[in-house]
DNA sequence: GTCTATATCGAGATAGAC
DNA sequence: GTCTATCTCGATATAGAC
């Protein structure tokens, strides 16, 4: 009995529902936002009753957390990757790409987060500020020093950051407003790998 | 008595109410989003009763359909500006400073299209298949020329629109995590507009 | 562990006095 | 026109049977 997670080994059976539950509680909260998503949504999707959601999760908000807390790692992880010592504009390129990958593959995440944020960051005020920005410090920097290096055009680098997150993850979050003005016909993805990879070569060269 | 807006001549007061309560409305709204605001919370904020509202404004719906139907036509203003007889460079970079300046003063717009959008665009729908997407196809067929005339870099314009959307609202939109990040020393909005103009002036030229 | 039934509460909307 | 009081419903969460 879980109830509020006490300190014993969970059974298959239980990460499974665990995981049903998280999983539909994604799609979900994505799509509707937090205060805009019910219980009733969410055991439907999952295929469970909304009396067994709260025997894995105490409150609505539980399962929110948890989703939010697994999702700032995979956010992170692309920054992590950028290397002061490797190619500094095939470094960022490579950045770019990643993130935009990130926004095709994992549009729910994306969305997620951008719900988080626009409303304030109610339940992730803190991680934005210790962690999120000690490792765009960190990597600002290290673009720093390649800008002085002469390696890169001399540009701000926190706002290069900006707009990276903006053009990657404006393609998961206003997705409708994208294949509305696109048309249905192609994949934006497919036509913004290219547009983004040659902006920022283009704008970055020395 | 409006109750569904009938055709009377609306007096001072009711004017002046019914501005009052979209004034609130529309800092609830974008804070919270649809589902995330109350009736409680507009009127509240607007100095009025519950009732009150409900008298001038059928529903809660209402309110918010008002406030969407506004904004597009503010939203899209700068993008009718573009001047085919320009200068190409000068036009863009005027249209992203515009669309900057747009996100500094009015955040609260901005949030409020952004919440709608990530959502589906539930209210708005047919106008962004319709105006912006119209309107969009114009003012690409002008980038367009502009590049076969070899007035600027061969870059799609559809994602060279898409770009100056995301990176300018993402200011509004996304303003904890920028303040967040930058530490609350500076304006976001002055140091974003000579970075955008560098950017923009960079990989345009042809 | 999982369900049915239900308590409880918040919020949209209405009735009717003033 | 604007208020107080209230209806009604949907949603979170709980109780208790199985």
């Amino acid at each position: 009995m879980p109830r509020s997670q006490t300190t014993k080994k969970p059974t298959r059976i239980q990460r499974e529902k665990t995981k049903a539950i998280l999983e539909a509680a994604l799609d979900v909260f994505s799509d509707f936002g937090f205060r805009g998503s019910t219980i009733d949504m969410i055991a439907a999707r999952a295929g469970v009753s909304k009396p067994n959601i709260l025997y894995y999760f105490d409150t609505k908000e539980a399962i929110h957390k948890t989703l939010l807390a697994e999702l700032l790692q995979t956010w992170l992880a692309p920054l992590h990757q950028i290397d002061a010592a490797g190619d500094p504009i095939e470094e960022i390129c490579g950045y770019v790409s990643q993130k935009l990958k990130m926004a095709r593959d994992f549009p729910r995440e994306s969305k997620l987060f951008a719900n988080e944020i626009l409303q304030g960051a109610p339940h992730i005020l803190p991680e934005i500020q210790g962690e999120l920005k000690e490792l765009t410090a960190v990597k600002a920097r290290v673009v720093s020093d390649w800008i002085k290096a002469g390696k890169l055009a001399d540009i701000d680098p926190h706002h290069l950051f900006f707009s990276i997150w903006a053009t990657t993850q404006h393609y998961a979050d206003f997705d409708i407003q994208v294949r509305s003005v696109l048309g249905d016909e192609s994949d934006p993805f497919a036509s913004a790998g290219p547009f983004l990879d040659k902006m920022y070569r283009t704008m970055l060269r020395p």
